[in-house]
RNA sequence: GGUGCGGUAGUUCAGUUGGUUAGAAUAUCGGCCUGUCACGCCGGAGGUCGCGGGUUCGAGUCCCGUCCGCACCGCCA
């Protein structure tokens, strides 16, 4: 054995104690005639004293010592002499009898200190060592309770954890696969699932009314700071339920996690439809931690998220704005102090290339509820008294306003803005939750690139049962039986109920486009299953990775995941990936010749 | 595929209009120090300035190309 006590666990309780403990050396403080090593393990630092006086023997092995030794010490619990009040075990220290070095190592290439000086990309490349870090280790221990007290709650509801196969099959829609050569069938691949979808769906064909999974996820796309290419599902679904008992079933799940995790008793969550997230935060995903909804002062059609026409709030006279088919703005509390210099690093901002817009119009209501603003010449002050009015507007604050040709792409440039105030204005603490459901989503969206409707969510969402006449005169109308939890301005998780009819199903491939050989061909199983009494059912899946980063407070996903890829999908630590031998490439009967690709 | 920012000591960074021997902090090594816990003090060592090319009497600095990292757009049912 090779010790009887972890680093964290000794209190003056245990004075006089022997004790053996092991771990790596944090760090020596040589203090001439006496010696002091910080011992560290994954539950805390115990502090080892050596004394030259007390034991000569001990003390010159204990400097010979560098950082990230692996030791094993053994000796007599002692109450300090100095007590240090930061530490739990700041009160004792081991008065060391037999210390032996269990291996020695290289100073590491960065400290392994809560405040490393490594950067991200050394970090990453020695993340054996980053994960040494009390910072990092923090956010996989919170990972794991996440992870355990979701199994205990859908435990407790009778779900039931069905494991299914990576090596599955390509499917269209969605994201690229990633696919992998099968050898024994010359020229084929298996693709990895983007999600188990279909297989779950099956699982409720045969009756496991409950299932979920914790389960690893495969999408060949672009990497952000909160997207990796392979991710974490909790992956749910129930049958004979409509869209409110899911939406209670894993608005309980999540009100467990936040009070047995964080602590907090999460209220009722509040329900906004898709058309009212774009109408007033031009997102499906808004960060209702603040308020700041947009204002409409100007839409010249209907579309999915606006279903009235309004009215130019302003009177003829200014062009940008006449011409408009959009104009909407934001009222931003007690920001009139915004200096000049600093409205034009706003107007800099939403005219980047990311966001796109032409310019921003501002109004500052001053101290005496006058308005000055950026378009004094072309309105009365009337006008721009009615503005403060219509945007709810007091002393003190900053009306910005943006206008445009297309009323989506304006709003969705305006949310960059209001989110970018909210950040400057410190209205997005990440210790503060907004968690809100999402409803109501659109069951299809137009694609400029294939020229065709798309599937919003997945081409297994049942449509709404009162707008399935409208797959026949308006398809693009048609609002599903679709919804995401947000949490702060992030999709942490999102589902449907499904389509469990044959007929159904194949009317929306159609729409979608698949001619029913192409749909018999690539989902025909499921549809055969469907023959063979589905019952209604629906669920939905959480992304884990961004759930427990938003609980950990972190701004990336990479920091709660123990190996994650780089921005070009890479392992840098293990160099992945990486080139195949030729044998390998035989047996696979891949044809990659990469000279002859140059 | 695109936009922006970055790449200088083991590490994190500074480096002025292009000008002599490229600095700081930290880590590391040596010395001193018996109550430290971010110990302290003294001293030393440590640099292909990402890579290639160009402009120039002279390039860490300017230009072109390229590689790498991060953030974002496209993409992500």
């Amino acid at each position: 054995m090779y010790r009887t006590v972890t680093c964290g666990e000794l209190r003056i309780a245990d004075q006089n104690k022997e004790v053996t403990l092991a771990g790596w050396v944090q760090r020596i403080r040589k203090m001439g005639g006496m010696s002091f090593v910080d011992l560290r393990d994954r539950y805390g630092i115990t502090q080892l004293a050596f004394d030259e006086g007390v034991n000569k023997e001990m003390f010159d092995i204990a400097n010979k010592l560098g950082r990230e030794y692996v030791v094993q010490a053994t000796g007599i619990v002692r109450e300090r002499y100095s007590k240090n009040a930061q530490l739990p075990t700041g009160d004792i220290e081991i008065e060391v009898t037999k210390l032996v070095v269990l291996n020695a190592a290289q100073t590491p290439p960065f400290t392994i200190e809560d405040d490393t000086d490594g950067g991200d990309d050394l970090r990453m490349k020695y993340r054996y060592l980053d994960l040494r870090r009390n910072a990092v280790r923090k956010n996989l221990e919170l990972r794991h309770k996440m992870a355990f007290e979701v199994r205990r709650y859908l435990d407790e509801q009778g779900f039931l954890e069905v494991e299914t196969p990576v090596l599955v099959n390509s499917t269209p829609e969605g994201a690229r696969d990633f696919v992998v050569p099968s050898r024994m069938n010359p020229g084929q691949f298996y693709a990895l699932p983007q999600s188990p979808q279909i297989l779950k769906q099956l699982l409720m064909v045969s009756g496991f009314d409950r299932y979920f999974q914790i389960v690893k996820c495969f999408r060949d796309e672009d990497l952000r700071a909160d997207r990796q290419p392979e991710f974490t599902q909790i992956d749910c679904e129930m049958s004979f339920v409509e869209q409110e008992d899911v939406l209670n079933m894993f608005e309980g799940m999540s009100r467990h996690l936040f009070k047995t995790v964080k602590g907090i008793d999460l209220p009722k969550l509040p329900r906004m439809t898709w058309a009212d997230a774009m109408k007033y935060y031009g997102s499906d995903k808004p960060d209702t931690r603040f308020g700041m909804a947009f204002v409409e002062l100007k839409t010249t059609a209907v579309d999915n998220a606006s279903k009235d026409i309004v009215p130019q709030f302003f009177p003829e006279g200014f062009s940008v704005f006449d011409s408009a088919n959009y104009i909407g703005g934001i009222c931003c509390s007690g920001q009139a102090v915004l200096t000049r210099k600093q409205l034009d690093e706003l107007t800099d901002f939403v005219k980047r290339p990311q966001i796109g817009a032409k310019g921003l119009v501002y109004a500052r209501v001053q101290e005496d509820g006058t308005v000055k603003s950026s378009v004094d010449k072309f309105y009365t002050a009337e006008v721009l008294m009615g503005l403060k009015e219509k945007m709810n507007a007091q002393a003190g604050d900053l009306i910005l306003i943006l206008s445009g040709d297309d009323a989506m792409k304006t709003r969705k440039q305006l949310c960059e803005l209001r989110l970018e105030m909210g950040r400057r204005m410190g209205l997005r603490d990440p210790q503060q939750f907004s968690c809100l459901w999402v409803v109501d989503f659109p069951m299809y969206e137009w694609s400029d690139e294939e020229q065709r409707l798309m599937a919003m969510h997945h081409p297994f969402t049942s449509p709404k049962p009162e707008d399935i006449p409208l797959l026949d005169t308006n398809p693009a109308a048609v609002r599903a039986n679709a919804y995401d939890m947000v949490i702060n301005g992030v999709e942490v998780g999102g589902g449907s109920i499904r389509i469990h009819d044959a007929q159904l199903q194949q009317k929306v491939f159609e729409i979608l486009g698949f001619t029913p050989e192409q749909a018999q061909t690539k989902f025909g199983f499921l549809m055969n299953a469907f023959k063979y009494g589905a019952p209604p059912h629906g669920g939905l899946a959480y992304g884990l990775d961004r759930f427990v980063s938003l609980f950990a407070g972190l701004d990336s996903i990479r920091d709660c995941i123990a190996f994650p890829k780089n921005n070009q999908g890479r392992d840098v630590m293990l160099g992945a990936p990486g080139v195949l031998d030729q044998v390998q490439l035989d047996e696979l009967q891949l044809k990659t010749d990469l000279k002859e690709q140059k």
